[in-house]
DNA sequence: TAGATTGTTAATCGATTAACAATC
DNA sequence: TAGATTGTTAATCGATTAACAATC
């Protein structure tokens, strides 16, 4: 078995997609499967998911395929689901209230301890147990707390000052949902950016071009 | 000039943020950009640059370069804004008032008619001049109305069989938020989905494996 | 004109797919 | 054992980068 050293994008993108698979299987009762059957359901290759999964190790048994329950839980274990990561809400409002509301953090790994927000209308209440803070808080806050990752559910015009501030106080991940480009000097600072206008446009252009 | 055939995804979902660069270059006043500039300002080479443009004309000019605002107006139009897309919601929980109350379809080229939900609590009000309306009447709404797009903010469970019985209504364009993957046989219906939890999977992933 | 920069062709790089020996 | 299926190496395909003639 060998261990790549860089893992390519495009492999660990499939990754999720793998585990939620792997998870349905699961739940449907399937014990094992094989890559060419698992990748019938996806639409992938079994060559593509053999490759994707010796980037990590060993996972399957010849003539046997691979174990659907210790497969999931290797998978989870690679994208970090039981490593209990904190996570901190930068702004809540109408986004940022709704994934408290209904995102399933805890599902992915995640506790969410904190948000903050500069509306007073909002701060000292709380979101689905998540208390809410004042920004003016945050810099003390962070100090004082172990965080991950923080959410980014502010409007752009503050979005990256706001990162700037985060990142010199060491925070490595961002969830960005403010649709722009963050930028940092940091190599190991980590945005993950869900472009809602973005993904838009690119269905706009898919159905004008069909 | 050679228009390509197939145009790749990636250079797709590159146009998007090619239209977001050049429309900040305009807010600034810039009135010409070289691929050379325009690749150092997005972390891109000049020469991808000028490969994704010439999928789809000649923009430029040799010498000078490209006319920013001409370029910004040429990419949107391939995206699609110009056409005035007509999307519907379907579900307005707290994502679907979310994006409602905040998300700038208008700037998309998009207009939202109407949301369609289960709850009596929210049907008939308004988000933000939206009118909700119970999804018993989603079906005649859409025979007597040209719609593009929906968006799917609406419970896992009830994904599938709600894209289904709008593809028989013959829906080809769907913004998927659901975080499943949607089933078709028809070729010529387009899912863009936002997976908010495979996103925050691949952070995981990366600040694990920094 | 000379310098700059395009659009496009060719070269390189990386990712996907195919093939197959190893082995359960 | 024979059949099935893995992990991995080799072949193919596609996307990115480099080079350059055309030309503003």
């Amino acid at each position: 078995m060998l261990k790549k050293e860089n893992i390519s994008d495009a492999v660990i993108r499939r990754l999720p997609r793998y585990y939620r698979q792997l998870t349905e299987l699961c739940a449907r009762g399937v014990v094992r499967i094989s890559s060419h059957s698992l990748g019938q359901e996806m639409n992938i290759t079994a060559s593509q998911i053999r490759q994707d999964f010796s980037c990590f190790g060993e996972f399957g048994q010849q003539g046997y395929g691979y174990n659907v329950e210790e497969l999931r839980s290797e998978i989870g274990h690679i994208l970090g689901v039981d490593n209990d990561h904190h996570l901190v809400m930068i702004g809540v409002g109408n986004l940022g209230h709704a994934l408290l509301q209904n995102f399933p953090f805890s599902q992915t790994g995640f506790t969410v301890d904190a948000a903050f927000d500069v509306s007073p209308a909002v701060i000292g209440s709380n979101v689905n147990g998540v208390p809410i803070y004042s920004m003016d808080d945050l810099d003390i806050y962070i100090r004082e707390h172990n965080v991950d990752v923080v959410a980014l559910t502010i409007p752009q015009s503050v979005a990256q000052d706001t990162a700037d501030r985060l990142m010199e106080l060491g925070i490595k991940g961002f969830w960005n949902f403010t649709n722009i480009e963050l930028a940092t000097t940091q190599p190991d600072v980590k945005f993950e950016n869900i472009h809602f206008a973005d993904s838009l446009l690119t269905l706009s252009y898919r159905i004008a071009n069909r």
